[in-house]
DNA sequence: TTGAAAGCGCTAACAT
DNA sequence: ATGTTAGCGCTTTCAA
């Protein structure tokens, strides 16, 4: 059974001073408000006692919880998740605040059940998070307290929405490969049900059309290993004048199907061909043979810029977004993560 | 700004009832004490408002805060966190409580900090989870509350956990092998760092054993991808009367690797051999070509289990373990997940 | 500079 | 069966 915990009565009891006392000097207001040697009492008793204030009644008083609440469509089933979770959970520490999670369970999920919830439970401001890269009407009940979109947008914009730049991210990956020689480079995989994929694309033919080079061939394909492995295998069978310098790939597992398919097709890794992919999937990009050069996700950044913000905008006192202000997308860059599977093109091959 | 919420005292004038009527109603404590028709006005009243109780005063009250805390020790970056969080907080939230988490962000990091700063925000109770089945030492805050172990344990064991049983797995793994007709299994990967490896391997002796086979041999390896194609290609080269009927991979990463190198020697799988993995890690087991068998972790199940527990504890009133009863170790069974990589060694291989 | 007092919104014991 | 009251532990205003 927890022992009864100390109150500031007690504390204000064994310091000989006054409750308040005990509050202000506990929240740093005490300066010009209480004596200091009576501070100094205060603080030594609360230490003897081992004391607390309990934030369950100062959030009454204060009409705060001191909690966001972080939803999530399908954390269960992303490895990326996590990576959100635990960025957001450390920002909101370091401000002072916990972070309550509710998970829809799925991709297509409802989420307002969830969010209506955490509201009920007076958390001071949500953070809406996708696994995946989309856009979606936001729940009403995001506009009643301060929140945030993670990894995901509304159309037209009406909440901030911290997202990767999957644009970017596209071009810096291609302009990697083409600073190797790379002049033949084919896109790989990716259907049209992530909103990521036109994005990178773009970026991937505006890198290549900056080169100087003409647009790059795009192979339609899912986003899986087998995915990579049946596209790829075609492409690297062909003769070495009409395969491609590289492939970039729409995500790291279909890169691992390509890379699979270059050593069933006989070509060195990257010696023949490089291959990129693109999310840096932990535990997938790192272990294969040779390691993946891809694009990691900012993942744990957007967790932590969204739980940023949300206090941001909790401390500034506001709704979601400040009247008069437009609602921002922040897009925040992807970093390349050279490992095996790139490099120049050896002249004997 | 959240517009003013209704109280309690709002209903009570509504309904023209009292403050306490509208406790109990709303507590489901009215019957007996609160006229069948008053209790229906409040009701009405109640919904006509909009009115939530404030959980925040209850909470003071009661004192409790209808919180469980769930600290983790790397949920950044393993592929499995989200499962475990994701059953936890649905399991809580069944019951009417928030899970609150914090990280600790990495394998070796101390969670006793977060410990303390979740007892200081009043949690109800504890799930301290890691990401591997681990054996550690429980911090005390932990014993100062209703608390469980999720996927670790400590020894001796002074609180209750919740494992898989990787025992078990490796045994009924094995014997899906030996029932396809296989009867030379090699296991290959895994160091020593892991306390599942030596439980999944006695699973595996003993199913041999009991199949009246001899001990299968053991190939100690790492635990990715190119662990498990580095230890799988010479026994995959040797001649077809001297090579594996099956292996019997460490984790999915290795047995992705040992699938990669069957293709390397020239093998069918699982035509000439029979390949089978281990956790069920998504977007990998089921993104190989051809998908691997495996045995999944029960994450999902270890979270909802850990939650459960807790708040029967909460419930229960007591601390960790009631007085008087020995702390328990609840050992949850994996569930194997034929994919293609396992099947009949055909005849003419 | 200090201390007393009034709640925050709720629940539970108590009086009617 | 109903309403009244006394806090839960804290913050903050106000009077001394």
């Amino acid at each position: 059974m927890p022992p009864r915990r100390p109150t500031a009565q007690d504390v204000a009891k064994l310091a000989g001073a006054s409750r308040s006392a005990v509050s202000m000097v506990m929240n740093g207001t005490a300066d010009g408000n209480v004596a200091p040697e009576t501070q100094e009492r205060i603080r030594r008793a609360a230490a003897a006692l081992d004391y607390t204030p309990h934030p369950i009644a100062a959030g009454l008083r204060r009409q705060r919880s001191e909690m966001i609440g972080l939803v999530t469509d399908e954390a269960a089933s992303s490895p990326f998740a996590g990576r959100m979770l635990s960025g957001a959970s450390q920002a909101a520490s370091d401000r002072g605040y916990l972070t309550v999670i509710a998970d829809a369970g799925g991709p297509g999920e409802d989420t307002s059940h969830y969010i209506e919830e955490l509201r009920r439970r007076r958390v001071d401001g949500l953070i809406l998070a996708t696994t995946s890269l989309r856009t979606l009407r936001a729940p009403e009940g995001l506009r009643l307290l301060p929140s945030v979109l993670a990894n995901c947008h509304d159309e037209p914009l009406s909440l901030d929405a911290i997202m990767p730049d999957e644009y970017r991210g596209g071009r810096e990956a291609t302009e990697h490969l083409v600073s190797l020689g790379h002049r033949r480079i084919t896109w790989i995989g990716g259907g049209d049900d992530v909103d990521a994929r036109p994005l990178r694309i773009r970026g991937f033919q505006q890198a290549l059309s900056a080169a100087g080079l003409p647009p790059g061939e795009v192979v339609p394909a899912g986003w899986d290993i087998n995915d990579g492995f049946t596209a790829a295998l075609p492409l690297f069978s062909a003769g070495p004048d009409r395969r491609p310098d590289a492939v970039f790939c729409a995500n790291d597992r279909v890169a691992a199907g390509a890379l699979l398919a270059a050593r069933t097709a006989g070509l060195a890794v990257p010696g023949d061909v490089s291959i990129m992919g693109y999310d840096d999937q932990r535990h997938l990009a790192e272990a294969t043979v040779p390691g993946l050069t891809t694009m990691a996700l900012p993942h744990e950044e957007i967790g932590r810029v969204a739980a940023n913000r949300v206090v941001d905008r909790i401390e500034g006192g506001g709704p979601s977004v400040p009247a008069g202000a437009a609602p921002q997308a922040v897009l925040l860059q992807c970093r390349l993560v050279v490992r095996g599977t790139t490099g120049p093109r050896l002249p004997g091959a």
